[in-house]
DNA sequence: AAATCCCTCAACCGCCGGTTT
DNA sequence: GAAACCGGCGGTTGAGGGATT
């Protein structure tokens, strides 16, 4: 599966990793980190180069990588970002938390890249229109009432929910203006990331959607509704966002 | 059972942009 | 401003293993 071990002319070792070499550089990096890889191999023992140690490191040895089958839901961000932004491997990586640039582009050329060609070329005769189910999981909402309709019923819930309710649903709402450029950015100074029962009974988190940590410091920010209202659905706008249900989360894109 | 084909994925390579000297 | 350094990215390679003939 992977190339054999060698040495170059400088005596830095190639291929594949031995067990012995994983265990030097994880063993460094959580006691010192990785401030300088070209430093790293020297201090930590290694007879690789810098970049071949960030490599094992950052598509390998790293904690909270996800290993196995890409789920029906992954498949479809991978498709809709790659449609996207093409070959940005890093982009749609960092909305993928446990898989790598790496591990997606591979994927991408032995499963997706057909199928994406597949879609392509049904997606040419199919109607346009309003809300339309996807196969697996993930709804788009892509008429303007659709916008407002979802973005109400999300409202609703949180303004109806107890404390508890905030606390224990996994209800994520996922934003992230880059994928729009055309639309405004999202003003985040003035609202607040406070959950306690005490502030949500006070009012002060009334119009707070809370946030799971998705990936990167995108994904965290709070969200006012009324910049949901504003900035997404008001029709001067044209709500030519596209919306996405998936897994608890809303996916703007 | 052996040979060949095809797929997967870890790893390499070259390039680029940002930062430091 | 130029050169050197560094990290990161995307394209590509190639060994291993499963599927097929």
């Amino acid at each position: 599966m992977v190339r054999g071990p060698s040495f170059d002319a400088n005596g830095v070792k190639k291929g594949a990793w031995s067990e012995e070499e994983d265990q030097k550089l994880i063993s460094f990096i959580q006691t010192h980190g990785h401030p300088n890889w070209r430093q790293l191999p020297k201090l930590a023992g290694l007879a690789r180069c810098g970049k071949s140690c960030r490599l094992r490191w950052m598509n390998y040895l790293r904690p909270n990588l996800k290993r196995g089958n890409y789920t029906a839901q992954e498949e479809e961000i991978i498709l809709k970002l790659h449609e996207q932004h093409g070959n940005k491997w890093s982009l749609i990586a960092e909305k993928l938390p446990g898989r790598t640039d790496n591990h997606i582009k591979n994927y991408w050329h032995s499963q997706l890249k057909r199928r994406s060609r597949d879609r392509e070329k049904s997606s040419s005769s199919e109607v346009k229109g309003k809300k339309s189910g996807r196969h697996n999981n993930m709804t788009k909402y892509s008429s303007e009432a659709d916008i407002v309709k979802v973005v109400n019923e999300l409202s609703n819930i949180l303004e109806s929910s107890s404390p508890e309710f905030m606390d224990t649903t996994s209800l994520t709402l996922a934003a992230h203006d880059n994928y729009s450029p055309s639309l405004p950015s999202i003003d985040t100074e003035s609202t607040t990331t406070k959950n306690s029962p005490e502030e949500y009974n006070s009012g002060a988190l009334r119009e707070v959607y809370k946030f799971q940590e998705f990936s990167g410091d995108f994904w965290t920010e709070p969200f006012v509704s009324e910049d949901i209202y504003s900035e997404y659905c008001n029709p001067n706008n044209g709500a030519a966002v596209d919306i996405f249900s998936y897994d608890g989360a809303l996916l703007f894109f």
